[in-house]
DNA sequence: ATTGAACCCGACCGATCGGTCGGGTCCCGC
DNA sequence: GCGGGACCCGACCGATCGGTCGGGTTCAAT
């Protein structure tokens, strides 16, 4: 059996790696101590250092392990197959199921775009994170383009959508207090996703402003 | 002649405004140390207590004056006047314009809208913001429910809309070297600005999805 | 039985953190 | 000429920061 039960039996590699990144997501890079999280772990804090070099290591590990995850999962949705606009509704769909099935991801990969000034960007882990988003970025491009070739989708500017996609997906799982109020319930509230989901696709299909007779 | 002209002859407390909006913005509130900001000042760091209280007053403060500017802008916007898709329009081209002129804006939005967690949250200048916040949330959501009772606009979530516009304008210009990368650009260049208005007006215009016949 | 790697720890390092304190300089009203 | 407030400073505080070091335990391979 190697599903983790809760908390118990994992590896403390993994038990760092869990614990940096809800500590990570809530407060960020510079706002997590490494002695709090030692505390949080169970372990003394020079221990973090037999399994991660420093901290800013330990911090691109945390980006690298979520950014494989949502790409693994994003690629098999992409290679199920249909037409553009089945894939790129799936593409969506899967993605917010991600994103609202672990509360760390949103807040995490925002927080990483912000911080990406002050870390070193040269160690193994980020540079397989960045491959991993340009090669979703790409992927997703590509399906667009193609979209609008066969003329499933109107002519747009792709770079532009494409950071108009990420956003709209990303942005309202990690608005935390902000998003709870604006919604005036959880974000993460499994009603209000499929709502999301819903809303999403329908401005796809539809826009916002009323197609008058046209 | 009140017009600062571009660095000298404006009060101390206005340049450790200044100065902290552009150090908070890049690396977050636990990311700045106020000797750092005292010495980018040019002040000692003890003579930043004669003007805020402490650092998170001071973020408070930052925040407060960025949220000012903006909800002043965009209640002129709004009082402007028109049916409610111009009104909408108006409001959302106003709201980039502002982001694009002053790129510390939407990073320090964003950032804010995580770390109101570590602030005490009972100070003045963060109940000022959050007044403005809520303000024009309800302004654009009583907009945008106007524009759907008189057919304007389709029927959609009112909440999850005004998630997905704030989304939509503020996450480009917090992207940073993520959003560069995607769009080729620079995403504060005027003619990506412009480009960015036009391609959101024409997403809530058509949506993506191309209306084939119908 | 010995070695050595994996893992973990407490003690400690220099640096920096946010913040305080006492005193100094300037200028304005009296 | 004499407060007194506004402004600014260097020195200093305890706490915490990321990180190092030497040593201890466990366990599998030799």
């Amino acid at each position: 059996m190697k599903a983790a039960s809760s908390t118990a039996e994992q590896s403390s590699h993994d038990k760092i790696l869990d614990a940096a990144e809800i500590l990570f997501a809530k407060r960020g890079y510079a706002g997590v101590g490494l002695s709090e999280l030692a505390e949080v772990v169970g372990l003394g804090k020079s221990s973090l250092f037999h399994h991660f070099e420093n901290k800013a290591q330990l911090y691109a590990a945390v980006a690298a392990r979520i950014l494989g995850r949502i790409e693994e999962r994003l690629v098999r949705s992409l290679a199920k197959g249909g037409d553009p606009i089945v894939r790129l509704e799936r593409w969506l769909d899967e993605l917010i199921d991600l994103l609202a099935d672990h509360p760390t991801y949103a807040r995490l990969l925002l927080r990483s775009l912000f911080e990406d000034d002050d870390l070193p960007g040269d160690t193994p882990e980020e540079q397989e994170a960045h491959r991993a988003i340009a090669g979703m970025m790409a992927s997703v491009g590509a399906l667009v383009r193609e979209g609008m070739a066969v003329g499933l989708f109107r002519a747009a500017n792709v770079q532009h959508l494409l950071l108009t996609l990420v956003g709209l997906t990303v942005f309202p799982f990690a608005s935390g207090e902000f998003g709870a109020e604006v919604l005036g319930k959880d974000i993460f509230d499994p009603a209000e996703v499929r709502r999301r989901k819903r809303e999403l696709r329908d401005l796809l299909r539809f826009g916002l402003v009323a197609n008058k007779g046209r």
